[in-house]
Order: C-alpha cells, then structure tokens, then sequence
DNA sequence: TCGATTACCTAGTCACGAGTAGGATATACC
DNA sequence: GGTATATCCTACTCGTGACTAGGTAATCGA
C-alpha cells in the first residue's frame, strides 16, 4: 500500500543540463541579493521549480554551488577582459575598451558585481575566492594604468610606485562596482553613458597620477 | 540541593554601560568580518566576555543589535561630516576637508565601511537602513560637487544634471569606501596619503564633469 | 553586616536549514 | 507498447543558532 497523498501537480521534467542551468541561475540571483548565509537551499530550489534533492543530484553541497558560481562568473569575466586588453593604443583607448567590456559583462552577469565585490561571509574559502577574483581584478586595471603585469609587491620600477598604483586600483575598482550595481536599478540607462561617467570621473585623476604630478595639501 | 558543577571560574562584574560598549565592539567587528547571518549571538557573546543571556539583558534581539549599531556609527558619520561639510572655500577645498574627514572617520570607525556599504543579508529593514545611509552619504557629495542639497530627482537646476550626479555619487562613494577597507590592512600607511591618493584619482574626474566637459567615444 | 539589586550563569526549548533515504513516474529508446 | 533510465518527489534526520526560564553570587547602599 503507497504512502502517497494526492500525487502533486506533475512538474515538467527537463533534461539535466537545463536543469542546471536553471538552478544557476536562481542561485546566483538570490546569493547576490541574500548573501550566502542569507539564503536557503529551499529557496533555490523552489526558484528553479524543484524541490531541494534534485539540487543535490546536480550539485553536492551548498558550498560547491557557490563555488561553482564563483569560479563560473569569474572565468566570463577575466576572458572578456582577456579578449578588451592589452590591444595597445594610448592609456585612454586601453581605458575605453576595458570600461566598456566591463559594461558589456554587468548587462549579461548582473549579479556579478554584488556577488564578487560585495558579499561578506565566514566562509574561509569564499573570502579567499573573493580576495582572489579582486586581485585579479585589481592586476587587470595595474596592468593597464601601471604599465606593469603580475606581482605588484616590487617598488617602482619605472612606472607607478606600488603603494599608489594599488591604491588607485581600490579606488577604481571600488567605483565601478558601485556604478554597476546602481545600473542594475537603471536598466534605461544606456552602457555608452555608463562608460563616459566612468571616463569623466575617473580619467583625468589617474593620468595625473601616472604622470608623476601630486596633489599635496597647501603649505600654510 | 543545588544542581550545580563546578561553579565556574567567575567572571569579572562589569557595570552596565561598560558590559554594554564591550559588546557593541565585539559585535561591529563580527558583523564587519562576517556578515549579519554569517555572525552568532555567541560568538559575539564570547568575544565580550560573557554568554548569551547576558546579551539579552542589553538587547532585546540579534536584529535590534545590529540595527542599534546601523544607528550609532551614521550618526557619528553624518555628525562629523555635518561638521566639516558646508564650511565654504573652493570646491578643491571642500573636497578635502571631506576626505580628510572621511579618513577621520574611517580610523575611529574601522569596521563601519564593511558594515554600510557592502554586507548584503534578506532582512528587509537592515536593507533599507542600508540603502538610507549610502544615500545621505551620496546626498552630501552631492551638495560639494553639484551645489544640490535635498531630493536629487529634478532634472537640472543650473548644476549638473541629476543623472550624472548619481552616478559620479556613486563612483565617488565606492571608490573611497573600497579604498578605507583596503587602509584597514594597511594600517601603516597616514591619513594625509589616503587623501592625496583620493584626490589625484578622483579630483580632476568631476571638475571636468561639473564644468560640463564631456569625455565622448572619439568618432571613427 | 545585612538585605536589595544587579550582573551573570546553567540548562534548556524551539524553529529552521542543510542534507539524505528510498521510492514513484515521466520520458527515451527499442 | 514495454522496459530502462533519468528526473523528481515525500518524508524524514540531525546539527545549529536564536532566545528563555529560573536561579546563584558579587556588589552597593544603609
């Protein structure tokens, strides 16, 4: 005799891989919404049509999903990076081109932004994933106004004093984020006019830098 | 007859106010470090010297806590940019005092970036506290660089247009915010370093844009 | 010195969330 | 159409974490 109560509404059944796809998806909305503590597998689940098991069928922990996100979203990232950089040209055209990759990556990822850049958690191997995707980052923006490539940790060798270039990548990687997250609040707004903010704001401070001119306080 | 082991090594009596500062420490720490889910009432409580009961005693619950906290460092914020804000001089000038009382502010307060700006839990009133704090701090950019006050949604009135504002608001406040948690592991480094980066990266971006200069795709 | 107060504790309850065991049924393939 | 496989489910377990009931002892004022 089946333990069974009323069968359920049938749910449609879909190949693994979309599936899969489908639970990405919900996940990573929801991580960067909620944060990782803050959301729970069954809402996963639930966002994706299914009940928490088949997550389980697909991912082995709540960990690994993250994880998997994490390492998924960073590799789009660094390979469109990859694809807009180092094409030569003036610092401003290098700028242009990696401002508007990083346009064009937010309109197709965006949650990225919140989940890379902003998420706080216990987790040991989270914090290190993010520390990571950041350093990337920020290697990926010295390479360009630096005129450097891999370690940054040296003194100056001929361009930007380290300390300075590292700060300057912070600051600039602090602002992109933030814009890109309020761009997701203003879909309307175009990615041209989100690459010319970040040009105006941003551009002439860091060609000052890199050219050795200072702003010092006035000498009372 | 008592149910009692050991009676426990005992623990030194604090007065009320001195109990409750030691716990609101060891709290914004955690709540910085960890995240609001990813932090227990006790290991908060642990850090304080105490166990959790006691910490009931001062807070009626884990959100009320965080909350109080929310409360106590903008208020200190808004105060001591209340008191360096407005005071006239050049927009270079007011620029720097703001900056310079934002390092102020980030050395008293070492964990208040990381709490405001970017912990990112579900709960809907730590949200919205969230999202009131990011905006009095882009309201008081605002005021400096676009000579604006209060709601910024009118179009433009004589400065820069409200769009723009935001959005170099936005950049403005993620840059520094990215650039004091980096200060925090990098505690050696002065303040008057921490403003002059801030102005070489960002000072001449929005003079540009505020003198209505525009930065445009070169036209092929 | 002796209550009264206040700080603090042990030992729980209870809800919620991650993860699992085992079985049912839709779909693909012959 | 009938069988094999893959997709999905119900119904749990078990740990953790927020919060509490009720009591003990240090400290303060008289």
């Amino acid at each position: 005799m089946p333990t069974n109560l009323p069968p359920r509404t049938p749910r449609r059944r879909l190949p693994a891989a979309e599936r899969r796809e489908l639970i990405e998806q919900a996940a990573i909305a929801l991580f960067a919404e909620r944060g990782y503590h803050g959301t729970a597998i069954d809402e996963i689940a639930r966002q994706a049509g299914i009940t928490p098991p088949v997550l389980y069928d697909h991912f082995t922990s709540k960990a690994a999903l993250h994880a998997r996100l994490l390492e998924r979203t960073r590799d789009e990232l660094l390979a469109m990076w990859r694809q807009n950089l180092g094409g030569g040209g003036t610092l401003e055209e290098q700028l242009v081109r990696a401002f508007t990759a990083w346009a064009a990556y937010v309109q197709a990822n965006p949650y990225a932004p919140r989940m890379f850049f902003r998420e706080s958690t216990g987790v040991e191997d989270i914090k290190q994933a993010h520390g990571a995707i950041a350093a990337d980052a920020n290697g990926a923006l010295a390479a360009i106004i630096g005129g450097l490539t891999g370690s940054g940790a040296s003194a100056d060798d001929g361009g930007v004093p380290a300390t300075a270039l590292a700060m300057t990548t912070e600051i600039i990687r602090g602002g992109l984020t933030e814009l890109a997250i309020w761009w997701t609040d203003h879909p309307e707004i175009p990615a041209e006019a989100i690459v010319a903010i970040a040009m105006n704001t941003l551009w002439l401070g860091f060609e000052r830098t890199i050219g050795g001119e200072r702003w010092s306080p006035p000498t009372p």
